[in-house]
DNA sequence: CTGAAAGCGCTTACAG
DNA sequence: CTGAAAGCGCTTACAG
């Protein structure tokens, strides 16, 4: 089924038949009858290739996680969804499984289709190399009009950016868990070279210099950015010697991990332990205890990228957009020892 | 950057330069790496549509889900882009966010971008409607050398399927509770439309049969199929009078908006009452209690209905690839009243 | 408003 | 093994 066949039974150009079956252009009213009646009767299906070729534009928007089977993309990646069907757009959805060379390669595959913007979901990798070849493969993609928008902080990327407040957010969490009268923490980390995770150490970090609080080398344990990286985290910490009232796993999915691997050694949460996430992902609200988390409003910042990408640029500036973290004090954090915290928090 | 230039600064032909950057016929050595040369130094990137028009086969597959936010989807997509990534295809995802006609719609989408396999996620409709206007749009697409592979059973399609056996291990699960001494079920179910659900409450319905177990009507409370869906069935269950001792979620999401709900209500889980799904979503396992399920295997389930779908067929009869549901009692469920169960289960 | 024609960037018989 | 040429199925100036 092709155009020239739907524009031979109505009797018309295939020109004609192409603008009454788009719209781009007025096409007298009988004619236009006989065109969209022709194309239903025949089942008449474009070929995207053909009017991509033809056009020189696509509808497709990439977009490149880390991986879709984590609650954390899963939730972004419904809202960039979400906005791409109000768009009318078709979503071409790229798995890393955590290798940056692929998400380098996906870049180029994307430029290959010719989509029409690059979303890069999931945190920038503090690696010269890596940023080397993304540029290369950004630059010439986006100068020949391809849009690029990430999410999380991509160094020297300039591109773009909707902006969790990571650092700000571990800050904000910080000082609560010190009003709660903590004063021992160790962190479970993820891999130092993804930028949320440097971020959001360093937020936590600073808040509790503030204090004049310090974080014991020792006391921070890195793991993959996985539930079973926070588990083999949490129980490396307890094997060296758990000094902490309090732990901050960088990830909620960490964080339930962790969970696991606390309980197993028969460390009760929050009575022995004091346990907090980020991100607020779908989920941990409903374990028991719920987790006090730093809340980022995934879907939101899954729609936000899609419109940021999309939206005409005015300047030459790589716009950034903000989003706060919001901390919310649930369960799984609790005043230490019985309750010492000022009223007041903080 | 066009294929002729790369040609032209190789000093071959078009046809030379296609061959020798496909591999798809002998080049001379010299030639070959000529081309290779200028394509790098150039920066050339194939277009992919033009490829796609061209040799009339794309390398992408379309994956159409409910909700990609939702971790059931979510599991099986992450299985669908492993395979994907296996094969070197790309992967074209769609929610319908729950809409019938929109899935309708994304599959004739699909047919334009020439997908090479279309991928059904998620349950299929009880609705002659739907399913009329679904084979409308699959039949064509598949006589035009369309692959199509679902996931769960769709009625009248006649496509390949990766079927998980609802039916068979809501009876075992049922089986399992029976066990441990229940006697009194309520049941928190979906959209009645919905295969999945029709087979999971038949299956169980089945298996209480066997022991003369009735389900009250009103026992029997219906929700959307989310966590909302789980916990507003649940309050519903609680206002009507709840008059079981062990609740059966048809799937693990609402399970957990029903356990929510329960415990809001001052109900302990198991010792008041015993909760059961089906699915065993990543997370349920790390709930408190952990929660008792039908285990399938989500990841593998995607990764095999891409396989199915590109498996070259032998013969007409569209093949089905059974996958058996295992129950995981876990916490969430207790003996009935301390355990009267016999001690074998079953 | 309509149509003939060129062109989008490739691939692949077909000759040589 | 290599190249000239046709063709994939559209869109869109360009005339009329």
């Amino acid at each position: 089924m092709t155009l020239d066949a739907v524009a031979r039974t109505a009797g018309v150009s295939a020109a004609t038949a192409s603008r009454a079956l788009n719209g781009t252009a007025r096409v007298r009213e009988d004619l236009r009858t006989r065109v969209l009646l022709a194309a239903e009767r025949l089942g008449y299906i474009p070929n995207a290739h053909a009017q991509a070729l033809a056009s020189a534009q696509s509808s497709v928007v990439g977009v490149i996680c880390h991986d879709v089977g984590d609650p954390y993309f899963s939730a972004i990646a419904s809202g960039v969804m979400r906005a791409a069907a109000a768009r009318d757009l078709m979503v071409m959805l790229a798995s890393t499984f955590r290798a940056p060379a692929r998400e380098v390669a996906y870049v180029s595959t994307l430029r290959a289709h010719r989509a029409r913007a690059i979303l890069l979901i999931g945190s920038g990798f503090e690696d010269t190399a890596w940023e080397r070849s993304m540029a290369a493969e950004l630059g010439p993609y986006r100068s020949s009009g391809g849009r690029v928008a990430v999410v999380s902080r991509h160094r020297s990327l300039r591109v773009d950016t909707v902006l969790p407040e990571n650092r700000a957010g571990a800050a904000e969490l910080a000082r609560a868990l010190i009003g709660l009268g903590h004063r021992d923490f160790a962190v479970l980390t993820g891999p130092p070279s993804l930028t949320t995770v440097a971020d959001r150490l360093r937020g936590f970090r600073d808040a509790l210099a503030e204090h004049s609080i310090r974080l014991a080398a020792d006391q921070v344990v890195e793991g993959a950015f996985t539930r079973e990286g926070g588990y083999a985290a949490a129980a490396e910490l307890l094997a060296r010697g758990l000094r902490a009232s309090c732990v901050f796993a960088v990830t909620d999915v960490m964080a339930v991990g962790a969970l696991a691997a606390l309980r197993e050694s028969g460390l009760r949460v929050p009575e022995d332990l004091s346990l907090a996430g980020f991100d607020d992902v779908p989920i941990v609200r409903d374990l028991t205890p719920p987790l006090t988390t730093v809340a980022l409003p995934l879907v939101r910042m899954g729609e936000t990228v899609l419109d940021l990408a999309l939206r005409e640029p005015r300047g030459q500036r790589s716009r950034v957009e903000r989003i706060a973290g919001e901390v919310l004090l649930r369960g799984s954090t609790a005043p230490w020892r019985g309750g010492t915290a000022p009223p007041g928090s903080e």
